[in-house]
DNA sequence: AATTTGACGACCG
DNA sequence: TCGGTCGCCAAAT
């Protein structure tokens, strides 16, 4: 019985904000050319979310096909946990870089469609 | 139900 | 150029 509660709906959605949209951030990272790089704040921006929500589907990273280093902070910086790796991967793609390991964003920043 | 947190961003000194 | 503060917005405690 249980009264009415888990009659059809499983009984932890967590797909609800984050999951829907991670879908179209997704689709937005994957559609960054290689060499080029977007902000969490461009994706936000296009996505009509916070930045903060962006940075946290981007967290979960559920998608292993995903080119999840060309998405960096708006000043270039990388992310913490994964900054060794993005910046390796960033420079394996000849991403204009600034003195400081940062991300040259004037040349490197992609136009999202 | 209130508070804190977070792969962020813009401002300020 | 660098570091500290405040604002955002939803999820986790």
């Amino acid at each position: 019985m249980r009264t009415r509660r888990s009659t059809g709906a499983p009984a932890t959605p967590p797909a609800r904000g984050i999951d829907a949209l991670a879908v179209r951030v997704f689709g937005l990272v994957e559609a960054i050319p290689r060499g080029r790089v977007l902000a969490y704040g461009d994706l936000a921006k296009a996505l009509g979310v916070g930045p903060r929500q962006v940075a946290k589907v981007m967290s979960t990273r559920a998608d292993d096909g995903l080119p999840w280093w060309r998405v960096v902070r708006s000043d270039g910086g990388c992310a913490p946990g994964v900054k060794a790796e993005q910046e390796r991967r960033l420079r394996a793609e000849a991403v204009a870089m600034r003195p400081g390991g940062r991300v040259d964003m004037a040349k490197a920043r992609w136009a999202v469609e």
